[in-house]
DNA sequence: TCGCTTGTTGATGG
DNA sequence: GCCATCAACAAGCG
């Protein structure tokens, strides 16, 4: 679930809740999801912290201290959550953090695929995140431009790439390329100056709109508002919306409004 | 039991 | 080197 929008969300929680606090108590209650650390050493590391103003780099959470820095990925399932000490346990809260005020901050993650990572200094934080590209956020036009040259790859796979740019999944990356009009399959190269323009205005409407709500909207008027539906139409070409795969992912899209399907016989007339 | 999932990584093959 | 596919990670749902 969490992408770029989601992962804002964290980040303002973690502003609100946490700037300023200290960190008096880490509840470990399944140390699944600690990585390359260890319950001993985060408590070490982070008991005692303030709390800074916490950053954000695609879907990576940066939770700044006086001290050192934590990184949580929050996988396909994780969330970060304010909660008051009376508040139950949930099932899969992983990891607690316990501030000054008594309030807490928990690391929700049912599948556990990412987690949280320690970083003592400026290094460890590059080591870890260093690979990504620029956030999607603060992508411009120009730059989009000299992502896209020379990338062969289909659209959607360079999109969800994150060393390409960082913050863009699965639905966003449908959402922006239906908003362009542009078919996922479409080698990235390929784009015209025009195609990209559109691509780099959506991507921006479409995130701006997306951080707003904290994650991908189901709008009426979105793509997402309907890609789940049992037999999915187009909000826009009222017509029949595909459901295909693209680089392994479930790729929702229209014809209509995203040209030809994929290019198998070799040459789309109108791609 | 199988297939599926909004994320990421590494192996493998063209 | 680039790109696509697949399996794996882990857990739940239908």
């Amino acid at each position: 679930m969490p992408e770029l929008p989601d992962v804002e969300g964290y980040r303002r929680v973690l502003d609100l809740c946490g700037s300023g606090h200290r960190i008096t108590r880490i509840d470990v209650a399944d140390a699944g999801v600690l990585r390359e650390t260890t319950a001993p050493r985060l408590r070490k590391a982070l008991v005692g912290r303030r709390v800074g103003a916490p950053e954000r780099h695609g879907k990576w959470l940066l939770a700044r201290t006086d001290g050192p820095t934590a990184l949580l990925h929050f996988g396909m399932t994780g969330r970060l959550v304010a909660q008051a000490p009376t508040d139950p346990l949930a099932p899969h809260d992983r990891v607690t953090f316990v501030l000054d005020d008594d309030r807490q901050l928990r690391f929700r993650d049912q599948r556990k695929l990412k987690g949280i990572w320690l970083a003592e200094d400026e290094d460890g934080v590059d080591r870890l995140i260093g690979d990504q590209g620029p956030d999607a956020l603060s992508v411009t036009p120009a730059q989009l431009d000299r992502l896209l040259a020379g990338r062969r790859g289909r659209i959607k796979s360079v999109l969800t790439d994150q060393s390409v740019v960082a913050g863009l999944g699965n639905l966003l990356a449908d959402e922006i390329l239906w908003r362009a009009g542009i078919r996922p399959s479409r080698p990235a190269s390929d784009l015209a100056p025009g195609e990209r323009r559109r691509l780099a205005g959506a991507m921006r409407s479409v995130l701006r709109a997306s951080v707003k709500e904290g994650h991908v909207p189901a709008r009426p008027s979105w793509l997402t508002g309907h890609r789940d539906d049992p037999d999915p139409v187009c909000p826009r070409s009222c017509g029949p919306m595909r459901r295909d795969r693209v680089s392994g992912r479930t790729t929702a899209w229209c014809p209509d409004c995203q040209g030809d399907p994929a290019p198998t016989s070799g040459r789309g007339p109108a791609a």
